[in-house]
DNA sequence: TATACGATCACCT
DNA sequence: GGTGATCGTATAC
């Protein structure tokens, strides 16, 4: 049990088990969960309200979609490793790996409603309004302090990046859409979010 | 060794 | 609606 000015961690850990379960099924469980991240006693966390799923053996726009590289090699281990990559040359985007070791899966998280520590996040963003501090797979990244440092860290182990459980979203109350950004011809219906959250990336 | 580009963002019109 | 920033990686030569 953490105490974060109003709020409080519990450090009540999503279980193993849920890691390891189908991609697409993960993406909608991770919903309403809370990421929390420690540096240095700062802790900052925010609730998962937007994911998109990505699986390397029928996903063209996955990164693991038919090659094992350096690069992705985090997410062919365990599931609920986190895999953090650096986009167009100045944004980390945070996942969490899915499926059996071996299968290169994961899940990107893509907003969050801000929680513990709004005011660091402020200072992280140099933004000025709540919606702006984690509406974005980068802009959460850059909210949380992550960066690659934290990529092969694991989620139940881990004292500076976690996930907290909370009980999973009525279906109706999860929108499912097209995956952003991804090219023509590659997509699929793989994006989750909250229905009416203003949080999310993108309507 | 060289080149093209991406699971983005902030700022502009 | 559009564009520039910026660099690790994959791919080609």
């Amino acid at each position: 049990m953490i105490k974060c000015g109003m709020h409080v961690l519990t450090n009540a850990r999503l279980s193993p088990q849920l890691y390891s379960q189908e991609t697409l099924h993960l993406a909608r469980r991770l919903l309403g969960c809370e990421l929390v991240t420690s540096q240095s006693g700062n802790y900052t966390s925010g609730i998962i309200v937007e994911t998109e799923a990505y699986h390397g053996e029928i996903d063209p726009a996955c990164h693991c979609y038919h090659t094992r590289t350096p690069r992705n090699e985090v997410m062919f281990s365990k599931a609920g490793t986190f895999y953090v990559y650096l986009i167009y040359g100045m944004h980390y985007c945070v996942n969490l790996v899915s499926e059996k070791e071996g299968i290169g899966a994961a899940v990107l998280i893509r907003a969050l409603k801000p929680k513990v520590n709004i005011p660091l996040m402020y200072e992280r963003r140099g933004v000025s309004s709540d919606r702006a501090l984690a509406s974005g797979p980068g802009k959460l990244c850059q909210a949380l302090g992550i960066t690659r440092d934290l990529s092969g860290e694991h989620c139940t182990t881990s004292a500076s990046i976690w996930i907290e459980q909370h009980r999973p979203l009525k279906p109706e109350n999860i929108i499912v859409t097209t995956r952003i950004g991804i090219r023509k011809g590659q997509e699929l219906p793989w994006r989750f979010y909250v229905k009416d959250s203003p949080f999310i990336s993108r309507t």
